[in-house]
DNA sequence: GCAAATGATTTGTT
DNA sequence: AACAAATCATTTGC
């Protein structure tokens, strides 16, 4: 912004490629018309102009601005000539290298340039910056020194007439910007950034980083929240013990349009489960050996691994992605609101209940954080939301009617829900409320399967036997999903519902 | 005064 | 170009 030069459209001596000499022609000129007696003998206007464009060119040469600032501030239109942004600026300029800090100060004070100019709000700063140094002794300000500084001596209103601009967005802008990641998309097209931007007066950039931080954000709260240990020595780390997960409803956007991480807050004793990567990876597979009874220690299968640039990593036969179904991840397979409203992070990692499936069914499981649950072991391909998992978990989480119990060959000690098991109990009620389906509070807060499929036959009361990817409906790609009773469902849920109806013992 | 929040920038990757 | 990650600078809340 170049505020009060407008020097546009004004024949004046050309200064540029003559600045060099010693003896600059514009410059001498200049100096003759600020001598001119009772009146420039250039409309002042036109002068002003001269002076900015004079400024602005010979700025970075001392040698040519000494005798130009000297002649303006010397000069009987001086009070005109400060009102142009560039030759205050330069004349402020130097003074302040002259040290002569409250000469400048005043300076800028008393200019009134139309519009202002960050250029002088900049340099008034940089005058209390070097003040403040000075007394302080130090060479250097912490930005906290600067922006106390800056509070404490305030620009000039002729230098900011319109305030100084609030370095955040306006609370509305980022209400809208909110809304959209959580009702819509944490990743908008380019149509729909070039959209938002219009209708928060931001440039497209800024919204884009503001997704882009949006984004990395949740992210980290999500790991700050569910940190997942890479490794052994990562749970007896400070860094690890440190933090224990905040309540998940501190965090109003926690759990609201992020859609490619699950929500639930971890314990951090989650053993055998996968680090939850920020990987987009359409895949974290992971192999379980049936073995595991009775060893709390994390099997090698299960060592973490990290997942590169969404690379796949398959350790088991079945583990094609190729021949796996796709990720439920656009917006007619998951309704992300829906799955928001549904969503808990409050509940303990339902990875690790269907892990726990697959255990006890001596089957393999692989999971992908959040998204993607596939489970061959019992016959079955879920792929249910994090909505549904939440769900599933809830129901999950009825013991004895449906089979389920508490094996401490398996999972001896509750590692997957250590702290606070009540307030998950009455959570699960809240979200398997929402289907219908009456939840106890949670009396254990581990379960397992007794029994593999393969040994469920028949079934225990209320449990159905195996099942076949027929019998359960094994989804195919599309996005629909028929069930034995006719009715359809989208893939977003009827991973939860096959949960549902496994719990109640109402297929098979 | 400190920590957290926030917007922007840089760098590297796909 | 889009994106992630790391980082910086600034602002805010306590």
């Amino acid at each position: 912004m170049r505020s009060g030069s407008g020097d546009e459209g004004v024949s004046l001596p050309q200064v540029v490629g003559t600045q060099r000499g010693p003896t600059c022609l514009a410059m001498q000129s200049f100096l003759q018309l600020l001598r001119g007696n009772g009146g420039p003998s250039l409309p002042l206007p036109e002068l002003v102009t001269l002076a900015g464009r004079l400024c602005r060119d010979l700025q970075d040469d001392p040698t040519q601005v000494q005798p130009l600032v000297t002649a303006v501030l010397d000069s009987q239109f001086r009070l005109y000539l400060l009102d142009n942004a560039d030759v205050a600026l330069v004349c402020a300029s130097v003074l302040a290298q002259r040290e002569q800090h409250q000469a400048a100060c005043r300076l800028l004070e008393g200019c009134q340039v139309p519009g202002g100019s960050p250029k002088l709000v900049q340099l008034w700063n940089d005058i209390h910056y070097r003040l403040a140094m000075k007394r302080l002794g130090v060479s250097t300000l912490t930005p906290v020194q600067k922006f106390r500084c800056r509070k404490r001596n305030p620009p000039p209103a002729s230098l900011c007439p319109n305030g100084l601009k609030s370095r955040n967005f306006p609370r509305e802008v980022r209400q809208k910007l909110e809304d959209f990641a959580s009702g819509v998309s944490t990743n908008p097209s380019k149509a729909e950034r070039e959209d938002l931007a219009s209708e928060t007066h931001l440039t497209t950039e800024q919204v884009y980083n503001w997704f882009a931080n949006y984004r990395r954000r949740q992210r980290a709260l999500m790991q700050r929240a569910a940190p997942a240990p890479d490794s052994a020595e990562d749970l007896t780390s400070g860094e690890a013990s440190r933090h224990l997960p905040p309540q998940p409803t501190d965090h109003p956007h926690l759990g609201s349009g992020l859609v490619d991480r699950p929500q639930w807050s971890r314990p951090e004793k989650s053993g055998p489960l996968q680090t939850l990567e920020t990987t987009q990876g359409p895949w974290e597979p992971l192999a379980l050996t049936p073995d595991l009874s009775g060893d709390e220690t994390m099997p090698k299968s299960l060592a973490p691994r990290s997942l590169q640039g969404g690379e796949i990593h398959q350790e088991g036969p079945n583990h094609d992605p190729a021949t796996l179904p796709p990720v439920c991840s656009g917006p007619g397979l998951c309704p992300l609101a829906a799955a928001n409203d549904m969503l808990d992070p409050s509940l303990a990692a339902p990875e690790s209940w269907l892990m726990s499936l697959a255990l006890a069914s001596s089957k393999e499981v692989s999971f992908q954080t959040g998204q993607l649950i596939h489970s061959r072991g019992l016959d079955v391909t879920m792929r249910p939301t994090d909505a549904a998992l939440a769900v599933s978990f809830a129901a999950l989480r009825e013991p004895s009617p449906t089979g389920f119990a508490d094996p401490p060959s398996i999972n001896p000690q509750g590692t997957y829900l250590e702290e606070d098991p009540g307030s998950c109990g009455s959570q699960a009620e809240q979200q398997a409320g929402n289907l219908q389906v009456t939840q106890p509070p949670a009396q254990a807060p581990n379960f397992i399967l007794t029994q593999s499929p393969s040994d469920l036959t028949p079934a225990p009361p209320g449990f159905p036997g195996p099942m076949s990817a027929v019998e359960l409906g094994q989804p195919p790609p599309s996005s629909q999903v028929q069930w034995s009773d006719g009715q359809t469902s989208s893939d977003a849920f009827w991973g939860a519902r096959m949960l549902l109806e496994l719990s109640a013992g109402s297929l098979g």
